[in-house]
DNA sequence: GTCTATAGCAGGATAGAC
DNA sequence: GTCTATCCTGCTATAGAC
């Protein structure tokens, strides 16, 4: 692997894990044993390379949760296993995450990503839940993007509870209680 | 207003507004209108500072919640009434927002507020939402601890769409998402 | 492409005067 | 209690050699 690919690996594990102002150029460096020069050479600079690694991170979200709300089984299966898929809960969202850097909310380069993947994925989210009422398997007067965004909020809101206790079974407990939730508005 | 005070108050605001780590002594002492001897008299540091500027702002948010908790109405009312209570939904929550900190989660003193306070709003509201079914208002089939933590994260979840967006919308949907799940799980 | 040297600046804290 | 001076470290970046 290349070191240019190197320093956007790095970069997106250590904005996962610590965020975009406590991320410097020197611990991406190490994490990608690369260079000063490489990565001033690749990259105009610690905006830049972020910018570019977390398109990529954000593309690979889209990728997974795509995988699921386009895949098998029918519109109100496709959310519970999206809500019921597994996750690492204590790390949290790498997107949902950049919402509390003050210096991503700021620059529009580095906001970009997170703000869209967000929309795109309530919007995706609403878009299977039309789809499940069409199909007679959710009650037809829920909302379909209040509902979504719900949903959304669930997942990045578990990760909240999760990372404050320490522990996953918050997190576990909320995807359960929306699917609780969503159970009881099937049909039938 | 004494000169401790205003350096706590400034620290809960910045640490409402930026973070732990993003928030320096200078920025807090700037907001304070106090030098530096003062911050350093009356606290041992940074962390210090932060720790009990924490528990006042965890504080706070108690009583704002119980007030509403605790307060008029049946239990199912007053879980609604919580769930869209006016926020400033593009400002987050004061405590959850400090979950994306990592040198809160390392460090016990800061931490712990943060844990005890969600910890302590789920264990109320899962309390809150027994009562309803014992009530009979609210469908006997819910687990109370995992709908409960299913809105605790709705509403944290809400902040992280909005602040993503940049527009309370996704957070006023969220909200609404989740009022009309859990009116389709009332009896009757 | 990658290296080392260097720069300017801010963070977090201590020291000692007043 | 508060002030100023000072310290060391790390951040982000530039310069110029190789």
């Amino acid at each position: 692997m290349d070191t240019r690919q190197r320093l956007l690996d790095a970069t997106r594990e250590l904005l996962w894990q610590r965020g975009y102002a406590a991320t410097s150029p020197n611990a991406i460096m190490k994490a990608a044993r690369a260079g000063q020069g490489s990565l001033y050479h690749h990259f105009a600079g610690k905006e830049d390379l972020a910018a570019e690694a977390l398109r990529g991170s954000a593309e690979q979200l889209r990728e997974e949760a795509a995988a699921i709300l386009d895949g098998e089984g029918s519109p109100a299966e496709r959310i519970e296993r999206y809500l019921t898929r597994e996750r690492d809960s204590l790390r949290g969202c790498r997107i949902g995450r950049m919402t509390a850097d003050a210096d991503v909310l700021t620059s529009d380069r580095l906001r970009q990503p997170v703000s869209e993947t967000l929309a795109w994925l309530v919007d995706r989210l609403a878009g299977l839940i039309a789809d499940a009422q069409a199909a007679g398997e959710l009650r037809a007067d829920l909302d379909p993007r209040a509902t979504a965004s719900c949903v959304a909020s669930t997942v990045q809101g578990g990760y909240v509870l999760a990372r404050a206790a320490g522990s996953t079974e918050p997190f576990d407990q909320a995807i359960t209680g929306a699917v609780q939730l969503l159970r009881g508005a099937m049909v039938g």
